[in-house]
DNA sequence: CCCGAATCGTTGAAAATGTCAATGTTTGAG
DNA sequence: CTCAAACATTGACATTTTCAACGATTCGGG
Protein backbone atom coordinates (compact mmCIF):
# COMPACT_ATOMS: atom_id res chain seq x y z
CA UNK A 1 0.00 0.00 0.00
CA UNK A 2 1.09 3.51 -0.73
CA UNK A 3 2.20 5.70 2.12
CA UNK A 4 0.49 9.09 2.42
CA UNK A 5 3.80 10.79 3.18
CA UNK A 6 6.37 8.84 1.23
CA UNK A 7 9.74 8.53 2.85
CA UNK A 8 11.63 7.86 -0.35
CA UNK A 9 12.66 11.13 -1.96
CA UNK A 10 12.40 9.64 -5.40
CA UNK A 11 8.82 8.57 -4.86
CA UNK A 12 7.68 11.82 -3.30
CA UNK A 13 6.55 13.66 -6.37
CA UNK A 14 6.19 10.49 -8.37
CA UNK A 15 4.80 11.32 -11.78
CA UNK A 16 1.56 12.79 -10.54
CA UNK A 17 0.26 16.30 -10.84
CA UNK A 18 -2.91 14.98 -9.31
CA UNK A 19 -2.23 16.59 -5.98
CA UNK A 20 -2.56 19.98 -7.70
CA UNK A 21 -6.22 19.30 -8.39
CA UNK A 22 -6.89 19.81 -4.72
CA UNK A 23 -5.56 23.38 -4.72
CA UNK A 24 -7.63 26.53 -5.05
CA UNK A 25 -6.77 26.59 -8.74
CA UNK A 26 -8.10 23.11 -9.26
CA UNK A 27 -11.30 24.12 -7.51
CA UNK A 28 -11.77 27.21 -9.62
CA UNK A 29 -14.58 26.89 -12.14
CA UNK A 30 -13.02 29.47 -14.43
CA UNK A 31 -9.80 27.48 -14.51
CA UNK A 32 -11.67 24.28 -15.25
CA UNK A 33 -13.49 26.11 -18.01
CA UNK A 34 -10.20 27.26 -19.50
CA UNK A 35 -8.65 23.83 -19.30
CA UNK A 36 -11.64 22.04 -20.77
CA UNK A 37 -11.69 24.60 -23.53
CA UNK A 38 -8.00 24.15 -24.27
CA UNK A 39 -8.50 20.41 -24.59
CA UNK A 40 -11.52 20.54 -26.87
CA UNK A 41 -9.98 23.36 -28.89
CA UNK A 42 -6.87 21.32 -29.54
CA UNK A 43 -8.98 18.35 -30.62
CA UNK A 44 -11.15 20.49 -32.89
CA UNK A 45 -8.13 22.15 -34.44
CA UNK A 46 -6.63 18.78 -35.20
CA UNK A 47 -9.91 17.69 -36.77
CA UNK A 48 -10.44 20.64 -39.10
CA UNK A 49 -6.73 20.82 -39.85
CA UNK A 50 -7.23 18.00 -42.32
CA UNK A 51 -9.30 20.44 -44.36
CA UNK A 52 -6.78 23.25 -44.22
CA UNK A 53 -8.81 25.08 -41.62
CA UNK A 54 -8.48 26.13 -38.01
CA UNK A 55 -11.34 26.47 -35.58
CA UNK A 56 -11.43 30.18 -36.31
CA UNK A 57 -11.80 29.87 -40.05
CA UNK A 58 -14.12 26.92 -39.64
CA UNK A 59 -16.45 29.02 -37.50
CA UNK A 60 -16.53 31.80 -40.05
CA UNK A 61 -17.19 29.28 -42.81
CA UNK A 62 -19.99 27.69 -40.79
CA UNK A 63 -21.67 31.04 -40.30
CA UNK A 64 -21.28 31.83 -43.96
CA UNK A 65 -22.92 28.52 -44.82
CA UNK A 66 -25.77 29.11 -42.39
CA UNK A 67 -27.72 31.35 -44.75
CA UNK A 68 -28.05 34.05 -42.12
CA UNK A 69 -25.86 36.33 -44.22
CA UNK A 70 -23.86 37.77 -41.34
CA UNK A 71 -21.83 40.89 -41.95
CA UNK A 72 -18.31 41.32 -40.65
CA UNK A 73 -19.23 43.33 -37.61
CA UNK A 74 -21.67 40.63 -36.58
CA UNK A 75 -19.03 37.95 -37.04
CA UNK A 76 -16.68 40.03 -34.96
CA UNK A 77 -19.14 40.34 -32.12
CA UNK A 78 -20.41 36.77 -32.21
CA UNK A 79 -16.97 35.20 -32.38
CA UNK A 80 -15.48 37.78 -30.02
CA UNK A 81 -12.71 38.64 -32.42
CA UNK A 82 -11.30 41.99 -33.39
CA UNK A 83 -12.76 43.27 -36.69
CA UNK A 84 -9.29 43.20 -38.19
CA UNK A 85 -9.04 39.51 -37.48
CA UNK A 86 -12.30 38.92 -39.29
CA UNK A 87 -10.85 40.69 -42.29
CA UNK A 88 -7.86 38.39 -42.30
CA UNK A 89 -9.97 35.26 -41.88
CA UNK A 90 -12.32 36.19 -44.69
CA UNK A 91 -9.42 37.22 -46.92
CA UNK A 92 -8.00 33.75 -46.54
CA UNK A 93 -11.28 31.92 -47.05
CA UNK A 94 -12.09 34.09 -50.04
CA UNK A 95 -8.69 33.43 -51.57
CA UNK A 96 -9.43 29.73 -51.30
CA UNK A 97 -12.79 30.25 -52.94
CA UNK A 98 -14.81 28.99 -49.98
CA UNK A 99 -16.53 32.25 -49.22
CA UNK A 100 -17.25 35.58 -50.82
CA UNK A 101 -18.12 39.09 -49.73
CA UNK A 102 -21.39 40.46 -51.02
CA UNK A 103 -22.28 44.12 -50.75
CA UNK A 104 -25.30 44.64 -48.56
CA UNK A 105 -28.30 45.81 -50.53
CA UNK A 106 -29.34 48.51 -48.10
CA UNK A 107 -26.02 49.78 -46.76
CA UNK A 108 -22.98 50.18 -48.95
CA UNK A 109 -20.65 50.17 -45.98
CA UNK A 110 -21.35 46.61 -45.05
CA UNK A 111 -20.28 43.32 -46.57
CA UNK A 112 -22.26 40.19 -46.08
CA UNK A 113 -20.36 36.91 -46.03
CA UNK A 114 -21.75 33.95 -47.93
CA UNK A 115 -20.37 30.53 -48.76
CA UNK A 116 -19.62 29.28 -52.24
CA UNK A 117 -20.57 25.80 -53.42
CA UNK A 118 -17.05 24.65 -52.70
CA UNK A 119 -17.29 26.26 -49.29
CA UNK A 120 -20.36 24.22 -48.54
CA UNK A 121 -18.60 21.05 -49.58
CA UNK A 122 -15.54 21.69 -47.45
CA UNK A 123 -17.75 22.65 -44.57
CA UNK A 124 -19.70 19.41 -44.78
CA UNK A 125 -16.53 17.37 -44.43
CA UNK A 126 -15.05 19.54 -41.72
CA UNK A 127 -18.24 19.47 -39.73
CA UNK A 128 -18.30 15.70 -39.76
CA UNK A 129 -14.72 15.65 -38.51
CA UNK A 130 -15.36 18.11 -35.69
CA UNK A 131 -18.43 16.24 -34.59
CA UNK A 132 -16.41 13.08 -34.34
CA UNK A 133 -13.73 14.91 -32.38
CA UNK A 134 -16.24 16.48 -30.04
CA UNK A 135 -17.99 13.19 -29.48
CA UNK A 136 -14.70 11.84 -28.26
CA UNK A 137 -13.96 14.87 -26.08
CA UNK A 138 -17.32 14.55 -24.38
CA UNK A 139 -17.34 10.77 -24.26
CA UNK A 140 -16.78 10.85 -20.51
CA UNK A 141 -20.22 12.44 -20.09
CA UNK A 142 -23.56 10.73 -20.36
CA UNK A 143 -26.31 12.21 -22.52
CA UNK A 144 -27.91 14.01 -19.64
CA UNK A 145 -24.72 15.74 -18.58
CA UNK A 146 -24.00 16.68 -22.16
CA UNK A 147 -27.35 18.40 -22.38
CA UNK A 148 -26.86 20.09 -19.04
CA UNK A 149 -23.46 21.35 -20.04
CA UNK A 150 -24.76 22.78 -23.28
CA UNK A 151 -27.66 24.50 -21.59
CA UNK A 152 -25.51 26.00 -18.87
CA UNK A 153 -22.81 27.14 -21.26
CA UNK A 154 -25.38 28.75 -23.47
CA UNK A 155 -26.63 30.72 -20.52
CA UNK A 156 -23.11 31.92 -19.80
CA UNK A 157 -22.09 32.51 -23.39
CA UNK A 158 -25.17 34.54 -24.24
CA UNK A 159 -25.29 36.41 -20.96
CA UNK A 160 -25.72 40.16 -21.02
CA UNK A 161 -22.38 41.89 -20.79
CA UNK A 162 -20.88 39.35 -23.15
CA UNK A 163 -20.03 42.10 -25.62
CA UNK A 164 -19.02 44.99 -23.39
CA UNK A 165 -17.56 43.50 -20.26
CA UNK B 1 -45.83 42.71 -33.35
CA UNK B 2 -42.64 41.89 -35.12
CA UNK B 3 -42.72 40.43 -38.58
CA UNK B 4 -40.69 37.27 -39.10
CA UNK B 5 -39.41 38.48 -42.47
CA UNK B 6 -39.10 42.24 -42.19
CA UNK B 7 -39.87 44.16 -45.33
CA UNK B 8 -37.89 47.25 -44.40
CA UNK B 9 -34.26 46.85 -45.45
CA UNK B 10 -33.11 49.00 -42.58
CA UNK B 11 -34.83 46.83 -40.03
CA UNK B 12 -33.66 43.54 -41.50
CA UNK B 13 -30.48 43.05 -39.58
CA UNK B 14 -31.40 45.49 -36.87
CA UNK B 15 -28.73 45.45 -34.20
CA UNK B 16 -29.09 41.81 -33.31
CA UNK B 17 -26.65 39.01 -33.72
CA UNK B 18 -29.20 36.87 -31.95
CA UNK B 19 -30.20 35.10 -35.13
CA UNK B 20 -26.68 33.63 -35.26
CA UNK B 21 -27.36 31.66 -32.10
CA UNK B 22 -29.63 29.42 -34.12
CA UNK B 23 -26.85 28.34 -36.48
CA UNK B 24 -24.77 25.20 -36.20
CA UNK B 25 -22.05 27.26 -34.53
CA UNK B 26 -24.41 28.49 -31.86
CA UNK B 27 -25.44 24.89 -31.21
CA UNK B 28 -21.88 23.68 -30.88
CA UNK B 29 -20.89 22.88 -27.31
CA UNK B 30 -17.23 23.44 -28.04
CA UNK B 31 -18.00 26.92 -29.33
CA UNK B 32 -20.12 27.70 -26.29
CA UNK B 33 -17.26 26.49 -24.14
CA UNK B 34 -14.84 28.79 -25.93
CA UNK B 35 -17.14 31.77 -25.69
CA UNK B 36 -17.97 31.26 -22.03
CA UNK B 37 -14.27 30.90 -21.38
CA UNK B 38 -13.44 34.09 -23.24
CA UNK B 39 -15.98 35.99 -21.18
CA UNK B 40 -14.88 34.70 -17.80
CA UNK B 41 -11.23 35.04 -18.77
CA UNK B 42 -11.70 38.68 -19.64
CA UNK B 43 -13.46 39.31 -16.36
CA UNK B 44 -10.79 37.50 -14.37
CA UNK B 45 -8.00 39.34 -16.14
CA UNK B 46 -9.66 42.64 -15.33
CA UNK B 47 -9.96 41.57 -11.71
CA UNK B 48 -6.36 40.49 -11.14
CA UNK B 49 -5.08 43.34 -13.28
CA UNK B 50 -5.50 45.61 -10.27
CA UNK B 51 -2.75 43.59 -8.60
CA UNK B 52 -0.37 43.73 -11.54
CA UNK B 53 -1.18 40.17 -12.49
CA UNK B 54 -2.79 38.31 -15.35
CA UNK B 55 -4.71 35.08 -15.05
CA UNK B 56 -1.56 33.22 -16.03
CA UNK B 57 0.66 34.69 -13.37
CA UNK B 58 -2.15 34.54 -10.85
CA UNK B 59 -2.50 30.80 -11.43
CA UNK B 60 1.19 30.22 -10.92
CA UNK B 61 1.12 32.32 -7.78
CA UNK B 62 -1.87 30.41 -6.46
CA UNK B 63 -0.11 27.10 -6.97
CA UNK B 64 2.99 28.45 -5.30
CA UNK B 65 0.89 29.53 -2.33
CA UNK B 66 -0.84 26.16 -2.13
CA UNK B 67 1.97 24.49 -0.25
CA UNK B 68 2.10 21.63 -2.71
CA UNK B 69 5.54 22.76 -3.83
CA UNK B 70 5.00 22.14 -7.54
CA UNK B 71 8.03 22.07 -9.79
CA UNK B 72 8.11 23.78 -13.15
CA UNK B 73 7.33 20.72 -15.18
CA UNK B 74 4.25 20.11 -13.08
CA UNK B 75 3.12 23.68 -13.53
CA UNK B 76 3.65 23.31 -17.25
CA UNK B 77 1.52 20.21 -17.44
CA UNK B 78 -1.20 21.38 -15.10
CA UNK B 79 -1.60 24.78 -16.71
CA UNK B 80 -1.05 23.39 -20.21
CA UNK B 81 1.69 25.85 -20.97
CA UNK B 82 5.02 25.34 -22.66
CA UNK B 83 7.87 24.95 -20.15
CA UNK B 84 9.47 28.08 -21.56
CA UNK B 85 6.39 30.08 -20.70
CA UNK B 86 6.56 28.86 -17.15
CA UNK B 87 10.13 30.09 -16.98
CA UNK B 88 9.03 33.55 -18.09
CA UNK B 89 6.12 33.66 -15.67
CA UNK B 90 8.24 32.63 -12.71
CA UNK B 91 11.00 35.03 -13.72
CA UNK B 92 8.51 37.85 -13.53
CA UNK B 93 6.95 36.77 -10.26
CA UNK B 94 10.36 36.20 -8.75
CA UNK B 95 11.54 39.61 -9.87
CA UNK B 96 8.58 41.09 -8.05
CA UNK B 97 9.43 39.10 -4.96
CA UNK B 98 6.18 37.16 -4.87
CA UNK B 99 7.71 33.77 -5.49
CA UNK B 100 11.04 32.05 -5.37
CA UNK B 101 12.65 28.95 -6.82
CA UNK B 102 13.89 26.41 -4.34
CA UNK B 103 16.18 23.57 -5.35
CA UNK B 104 14.52 20.23 -4.81
CA UNK B 105 16.12 18.28 -2.00
CA UNK B 106 16.20 14.98 -3.85
CA UNK B 107 16.85 16.03 -7.42
CA UNK B 108 19.15 18.85 -8.32
CA UNK B 109 17.61 19.25 -11.74
CA UNK B 110 14.31 20.44 -10.45
CA UNK B 111 13.16 23.71 -8.97
CA UNK B 112 10.23 23.88 -6.68
CA UNK B 113 8.19 27.07 -6.70
CA UNK B 114 7.09 28.56 -3.40
CA UNK B 115 5.47 31.83 -2.46
CA UNK B 116 7.04 34.52 -0.33
CA UNK B 117 5.16 36.32 2.43
CA UNK B 118 4.49 39.16 0.05
CA UNK B 119 3.30 36.67 -2.53
CA UNK B 120 0.79 35.32 -0.07
CA UNK B 121 -0.48 38.81 0.64
CA UNK B 122 -0.89 39.74 -2.98
CA UNK B 123 -2.55 36.42 -3.65
CA UNK B 124 -5.08 36.97 -0.88
CA UNK B 125 -6.21 40.22 -2.42
CA UNK B 126 -6.21 38.92 -5.95
CA UNK B 127 -8.18 35.88 -4.98
CA UNK B 128 -10.87 37.97 -3.41
CA UNK B 129 -11.09 40.03 -6.57
CA UNK B 130 -11.35 37.03 -8.86
CA UNK B 131 -13.97 35.44 -6.67
CA UNK B 132 -16.06 38.57 -6.92
CA UNK B 133 -15.59 38.62 -10.69
CA UNK B 134 -16.49 34.97 -11.04
CA UNK B 135 -19.54 35.35 -8.85
CA UNK B 136 -20.76 37.96 -11.28
CA UNK B 137 -19.93 35.86 -14.33
CA UNK B 138 -21.90 32.95 -12.95
CA UNK B 139 -24.69 35.02 -11.46
CA UNK B 140 -27.08 33.82 -14.15
CA UNK B 141 -26.82 30.30 -12.73
CA UNK B 142 -28.44 28.98 -9.59
CA UNK B 143 -26.40 27.06 -7.04
CA UNK B 144 -27.35 23.71 -8.44
CA UNK B 145 -26.26 24.59 -11.97
CA UNK B 146 -23.02 26.03 -10.67
CA UNK B 147 -22.27 22.76 -8.96
CA UNK B 148 -23.22 20.78 -12.01
CA UNK B 149 -21.03 22.91 -14.23
CA UNK B 150 -18.05 22.50 -11.95
CA UNK B 151 -18.49 18.76 -11.72
CA UNK B 152 -18.88 18.32 -15.45
CA UNK B 153 -15.95 20.58 -16.28
CA UNK B 154 -13.77 18.75 -13.84
CA UNK B 155 -14.57 15.53 -15.62
CA UNK B 156 -13.58 17.07 -18.93
CA UNK B 157 -10.54 18.96 -17.67
CA UNK B 158 -9.06 15.96 -15.90
CA UNK B 159 -9.97 13.48 -18.59
CA UNK B 160 -7.32 11.06 -19.81
CA UNK B 161 -5.66 12.39 -22.90
CA UNK B 162 -5.64 15.85 -21.39
CA UNK B 163 -1.85 15.92 -21.54
CA UNK B 164 -1.12 14.12 -24.78
CA UNK B 165 -4.08 14.84 -26.96
C1' DC C 1 -29.72 70.54 -48.33
C1' DC C 2 -25.56 70.33 -45.44
C1' DC C 3 -22.73 69.35 -41.50
C1' DG C 4 -20.89 66.53 -37.97
C1' DA C 5 -20.97 62.32 -35.46
C1' DA C 6 -21.08 57.54 -35.81
C1' DT C 7 -20.49 52.97 -38.22
C1' DC C 8 -18.21 49.58 -41.27
C1' DG C 9 -14.40 47.54 -43.20
C1' DT C 10 -9.57 47.95 -43.77
C1' DT C 11 -4.62 48.70 -42.91
C1' DG C 12 -0.57 48.64 -40.24
C1' DA C 13 2.22 48.43 -36.06
C1' DA C 14 3.31 46.87 -31.53
C1' DA C 15 2.75 43.69 -27.81
C1' DA C 16 1.62 39.21 -26.11
C1' DT C 17 1.39 34.15 -26.80
C1' DG C 18 2.32 29.86 -28.81
C1' DT C 19 5.56 26.56 -30.75
C1' DC C 20 9.75 24.30 -31.35
C1' DA C 21 14.59 23.10 -31.49
C1' DA C 22 18.92 23.10 -29.01
C1' DT C 23 21.75 23.23 -24.73
C1' DG C 24 23.82 22.34 -19.98
C1' DT C 25 23.09 19.91 -15.88
C1' DT C 26 21.69 16.01 -13.50
C1' DT C 27 19.68 11.54 -12.86
C1' DG C 28 19.02 6.63 -13.34
C1' DA C 29 19.59 2.17 -15.75
C1' DG C 30 22.55 -1.20 -17.37
C1' DC D 1 31.40 4.15 -16.47
C1' DT D 2 28.37 5.14 -20.23
C1' DC D 3 24.28 6.32 -22.36
C1' DA D 4 19.61 7.75 -22.62
C1' DA D 5 16.23 10.49 -20.56
C1' DA D 6 14.32 14.41 -17.64
C1' DC D 7 14.50 19.26 -16.11
C1' DA D 8 15.05 24.05 -16.70
C1' DT D 9 16.55 27.39 -19.79
C1' DT D 10 17.49 30.10 -23.98
C1' DG D 11 16.57 31.82 -28.43
C1' DA D 12 14.23 31.97 -32.73
C1' DC D 13 10.13 32.14 -35.21
C1' DA D 14 5.05 32.08 -36.15
C1' DT D 15 0.61 33.21 -34.69
C1' DT D 16 -2.68 35.92 -32.14
C1' DT D 17 -4.11 39.97 -29.74
C1' DT D 18 -4.74 44.73 -29.25
C1' DC D 19 -4.94 49.50 -30.86
C1' DA D 20 -4.92 53.53 -33.43
C1' DA D 21 -5.78 55.55 -37.70
C1' DC D 22 -8.12 55.97 -42.24
C1' DG D 23 -11.60 56.31 -46.26
C1' DA D 24 -16.18 55.48 -47.41
C1' DT D 25 -20.78 55.68 -46.10
C1' DT D 26 -24.87 56.51 -43.36
C1' DC D 27 -27.76 59.03 -40.23
C1' DG D 28 -29.69 62.82 -37.45
C1' DG D 29 -30.42 67.68 -36.81
C1' DG D 30 -30.46 72.23 -38.08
Amino acid sequence: MRNTSPSSPAARQAEGIDRLWGTSVGEDTAFLLARANAITLAAANAAVGAFGLKVRSYSVLALAVSGERPNQRELSEFLRLDPSQIVALIDELEKRGLVRREPDAGDRRVNVVVATDEGREVYAGAREATERAEAECFSALDDEDRDRLKTILRTLAAAPGASAG
